[in-house]
DNA sequence: AAATCCAAACTACAAGTGTAGTATATAAAT
DNA sequence: ATTTATATACTACACTTGTAGTTTGGATTT
């Protein structure tokens, strides 16, 4: 249900993937103490919620005096879509090039391979 | 062999992609004509390949009046750390899981299908 | 030699990003 | 009611990116 290509930058990327860990709406206390150690001054974090907001990845509702995040777009569905960025980017749209590098380049284990081989013949073809 | 972590822009890109297609050492001459229609000035694909060269990613060699430019990460290795950035980003580093998402949303055709599944038998796990 | 051409260098500038300090408004405490 | 705490808003600033205009120095032409 996105609506457009939102662009989200590395570092929100890191608030995204605390809001979407964690399945109820957080308030940005908790998202604070979840990059505890980090080092990120609470500004910081701040600023990062404000700009996911404005960019529309985020729905900010104010209750009582805190304000709380849901995500606007699920983390399956971003990350299908840069997957098809990167593949239509560095791989022509195909999909199948893609994989066939990732094969051959990438280490993937034995094990893996057997669950990846169930996969395929889930796939019936 | 690439050294660090390159980082290339988008538009960029285009440009290391067109050089990556032709195996000579271009010139900017050649490059700016692989873009004609593309609506880029010439001084916009001039900075590119400035930037390219103090990022590292192309070296410039002067011959006569003219520079030519040799790729210093070839597009295999670059699109092998794209795709190990993305995975480690979004799949927390799992190839796996990256793959089962792969399957599961992306539009693979029977045949690409197919052809996996004899890359995989090659495997002989 | 003088005029011209033009590839490459330098400069520019708005938007986005990483990072955070400062101001404000409102709730809590006294 | 005044003081204090503090979440959120506002401001800041350097770096990157997309995009391109302007300057320059060496090559080419007259």
């Amino acid at each position: 249900m996105a609506q457009k290509n939102i662009n989200i930058s590395d570092a929100e990327l890191e608030v995204m993937k605390v809001i979407w860990s964690k399945k109820a709406h957080l308030t940005s206390l908790d998202i604070c103490e979840a990059f505890d150690g980090k080092g990120w001054k609470k500004t910081t974090i701040g600023t990062f919620l404000t700009r996911l907001v404005e960019k529309g990845a985020l729905y900010a509702e104010k209750q009582g005096k805190l304000y709380y995040y849901t995500p606007l777009i699920s983390q399956k569905e971003y990350s299908k879509l840069q997957t098809k960025n990167l593949i239509s980017s560095l791989y022509n749209g195909s999909v199948k090039d893609f994989a066939v590098s990732l094969f051959k380049e990438q280490k993937i284990s034995d094990d893996d391979i057997k669950e990846l081989r169930a996969i395929f013949e889930d796939k019936e073809v």
